[in-house]
DNA sequence: CGACTCGTCGGAACCGGTTCCACTCATGTC
DNA sequence: GACATGAGTGGAACCGGTTCCGACGAGTCG
């Protein structure tokens, strides 16, 4: 309800001066500054971003696009994106595209091509080379995070070396017979986050003169626990040799496995070892070992990265070493152990 | 970078006619509008938010408070939000409100302060009355969902009708010795959705003549897996006569109630039998029985409320009828049967 | 045939800030 | 004491739409 203008005619000055003392922004003697603020405070005074973004051309936004929120990985992204962006004084507008259906391009030609958001985050999606020429040619920063963008900024954990660590972490335990449980497209996508952990398995398992002949020791699955659960049981269900390790392409798979193992009488980690990625909240809860990430860690960096590709806060904090992948770490916990016999 | 008055101009028509034009407000000749949106297609105009947000007030954007996104509930209730404020041409800012920290203050005086956002749909918080004056006293609709906020209009479920319900079918299965695996807080805050869950389980035991002595029976713990697994092993780890079924506060809960059972060799439902509250993704794999509700729908229909209070689709749709509960499902998998003997 | 209605359209004000530019005045320098 | 300097301030333009109001022409009616 309150404008400027009746924020300046309390206070004795012009908009311009008020604008100044209030933004922040130009010289203002100090008294003049103090009796702006009195003003604006007395009428509660509360400035009107659609009129400042008007004649800045920022808008204090930034999107967000993400798959899911109902993953653990992306929705403790989402929490630490919106932390950081909060502190900024930032907005975070959601957008959440799970198929490549028609919203998506109505999203990204309609909704983020206005002057509303400052930048955009893209959380595990691949973005078009249209798509992103179209948010550049506005000027709008991207930043990608967790997905295997091309010519946009990127944070990443090293997936392949991910999985070598995960498998390498069996192997030392004696197993030779393990599988892996990985997510849906990782063969015929080899740049997917599936992808290169899929290939940082075989990569270990090939160093160990353990190639699998056919695929029969990898089973690709859903990213969810009930992913983990079917996959198990068609990965264990069947007669013969089984695998005496099982490297799981996420910890909701791997939590999902362990249900499946219990339904087959499987001891753990008797039986089968089990080992998976992510550090998830409950992973200490089954004892999982695990190779953790920080997602919410990630977010606020991706956070850092977009502010400081829209100039704040220039050479506030160093530079991150960009293009070096995100830290993991290794967990052992009791669902690893060496090898029967 | 194109501005309607370049649109205007290569139409040959004035700003005022493009704007009707493109806007669909007023009176234009069919033939009229077509070079308008020619002319619009042509240099790729795309209106301003900020520019119409001005003069209009009204910013086609709804500010969504959420305490978690990381819980299956909220997570689901937040995709349902989004995917119908998009369809009707709104913008989802989140916040993300975890705590009754200082970040909540700053995120209702300034955030949600602005004109920035045309309503608010709160999920499972508590609105202070000074948070709801202050909002309405900007116009600003209030819906509340799951929450037990007086004075806006809320969206819920009917909790003590569904720990009556889940009790309930218990107690036809013959068992008397029935445990409550409640949220925290259920006791102090008899409002809460754990309160009401609490209220309803011991409304139906004490109908059938089993109300507990002490709270021997109800074990308040956190609403997560880990939290049903270690209230789980609380409950049953002692020994003495175990109860023979256990109702929990949600299926997450539950489902860690699977993993503690399992932990201390205790057979589902043989000597155990389940029940959870929500209709989890993952209820079905692990065969749990649970009185369903519809976190997506519940968004969706949140929605509904926030656009005919901001004015739109008047008759559109029917009015659902207010202040009736949500609906919600029974549904008896395999983690129920008989008390045994 | 004059008056009136109605559809269509243009001019101009306006939303509420920010910022450029010009101006004043106190201070410092030679 | 003349002059450059710079902090502090006000006036006014401006961002890019929307909408009020009035004008104009065509069709209708008495």
């Amino acid at each position: 309800m309150a404008a400027i203008s009746d924020v300046a005619r309390l206070a004795g000055v012009s908009k311009a001066t008020a604008s100044r003392a209030l933004s922040g922004r130009g010289a203002v003697a100090d008294e003049t500054r103090r009796r702006v603020e009195a003003a604006a405070a007395e009428i509660g005074f509360i400035a009107s971003p659609a009129a400042a973004s008007l004649v800045t051309g920022r808008s204090m936004n930034v999107g967000v696009i993400i798959p899911f929120v109902n993953r653990w990985f992306f929705g403790e992204v989402l929490e630490g994106i919106e932390r950081a962006l909060l502190a900024a004084g930032y907005d975070l507008t959601l957008y959440n595209l799970a198929d490549d259906g028609p919203e998506r391009a109505r999203v990204f030609d309609f909704f983020l091509a206005r002057k509303r958001v400052d930048a955009v985050i893209a959380i595990g999606v691949d973005l078009s080379e249209r798509e992103i020429a179209s948010l550049e040619q506005r000027g709008k920063p991207i930043v990608a995070l967790g997905g295997a963008d091309a010519g946009v900024p990127s944070l990443t954990i090293d997936d392949r070396a991910v999985g070598l660590l995960a498998t390498e972490h069996l192997l030392h335990l004696g197993h030779t017979r393990i599988a892996h449980l990985a997510g849906t497209g990782a063969a015929p996508m080899p740049n997917s986050v599936h992808g290169r952990r899929r290939h940082g398995f075989l990569e270990a398992m090939t160093a160990a003169g353990l190639a699998p002949g056919g695929r029969a020791h990898i089973h690709e699955t859903e990213m969810t626990m009930p992913g983990g659960y079917t996959g198990t049981l068609q990965l264990l269900g069947h007669p013969g040799r089984r695998p005496t390790a099982l490297f799981a392409v996420s910890d909701e798979v791997a939590f999902g496995a362990f249900r499946a193992a219990e339904h087959l009488g499987i001891t753990i980690p008797g039986e089968l070892s089990i080992i998976g990625i992510d550090g998830h909240e409950y992973s200490e809860m089954f004892g999982l070992t695990t190779v953790e990430q920080y997602p919410g860690e990630q977010g606020r960096l991706a956070v850092d990265v977009v502010l400081r590709l829209l100039g704040e806060g220039e050479e506030a904090d160093p530079l991150p070493d960009s293009g070096a992948p995100l830290p993991t770490r290794l967990v052992v916990r009791s669902s690893t152990t060496s090898a029967p016999h």
